[in-house]
DNA sequence: TACGGCACTAAACTCAGGTTAATTATTCCT
DNA sequence: AGGAATAATTAACCTGAGTTTAGTGCCGTA
């Protein structure tokens, strides 16, 4: 994967989620994208920084994790390539990040400064209407995700979380998947069993 | 309240969420937004149905409600005006809404059809970037949610409304502001009780 | 091959919040 | 104002999930 791939993956990527997008090469808009590798266990950028850049991501598997203030750790989120990654909140308000992206599979990916990327791109024909349904979309993803945790038992959430994201489920630990689902390790150990049984 | 002065209010609020927008009025634009008035305990739509409509709300304040399978029922949202309002999901998928939007106090709202009105105001200058700018919002709230649910007891969710929404607290019963934090009444009682000593 | 570390499971105990039911306040309606 | 319906509180009890601790299996490195 170079960066000429990786670049005409993003552009495809982005193309897919709407329609009508269209735009010449990153170079042309005096945008820079940089190539980076990033191993497993490192991180794109950590809870409590500015995290001011939209990633996206060409091969690899990350988590958004953050930490409660009693040293709780939740996963808020699983990302597996080809998809964009970063902290909406961070890059649109230009504050620190409230979570980490913790790489759980190495990825290869493009970094962008948001700032002038969202002001080249918003004057691509189509960019603003792709834009505008990846965030209904998001929007709608956390907008289950919140009703899941109030209208579903741990059970429940776990067979979800199987259903919907089940190819991710022999990738990643049991115990990043029960703060994903919002339990401990021990909770979800027991309702494996039970399972089972 | 008429409905000159309604249309008025939505074009300056819709102004103030981004900057840069700027619109002649809906009927220039062959949009033709109802006027509607809605009394305490009526619903602007209902749980299972088509919702697509965009609801501007000139006055008065609903709650987004919807019931479990297991016939629990809670809370995702309270909105005063003015504000926009309704289902994304229903407006962007053209599918049934997943929960009901009740009003608590009378409401008098623009109707919109989600469809003809997203895609006339597009073509505004700036109207993008403004929605833009309200999804983005939207999202952070409801990441600010979920990340309520998992991290928070109930008592520190309860603490949290009333710093964010004290100025409805008064005005909205304690049922539903349990349901709105995802606890039974009694549990919300309980934990009043508790604070008060 | 052994050893250190990590992931997972298991069992015992605790506790926040759910459930049920009875009691008292409020609100609403005529 | 009076009475019915609804909202809020309280108490007693129950349960799902957290906590702690211990044990088992597995993988990687020497």
């Amino acid at each position: 994967m170079n960066q000429q791939q990786a670049e005409q993956l993003f552009l495809e990527y982005f193309r897919s989620k709407g329609q009508g997008f269209d735009c010449p090469d990153f170079s042309v808009l005096g945008l820079e994208p940089v190539l980076r590798h990033y191993r497993k266990g490192e991180y794109l950028f950590r809870q409590g920084e500015p995290a001011p850049k939209l990633f996206f991501l060409a091969t690899g598997l990350v988590r958004y994790a953050s930490v409660s203030p009693e040293g709780k750790e939740f996963t808020q989120a699983f990302i597996a390539a080809p998809s964009i990654s970063g902290s909406t909140r961070a890059m649109v308000r230009q504050s620190e990040a409230l979570f980490s992206i913790e790489v759980l599979e190495p990825v290869i990916c493009l970094e962008f400064e948001w700032l002038p990327f969202y002001n080249q791109m918003k004057q691509q024909p189509g960019f603003l209407e792709t834009y505008v349904a990846i965030l209904e979309a998001l929007f709608i993803m956390k907008e289950e995700r919140e009703s899941a945790f109030v209208k579903l038992s741990a059970e429940q959430r776990y067979l979800q979380f199987l259903e919907q994201d089940g190819h991710l489920a022999d990738r990643i630990p049991l115990q990043q998947i029960a703060s994903y689902i919002g339990i401990t390790p021990v909770a979800l150990s027991r309702i494996r069993k039970k399972l089972k049984s």
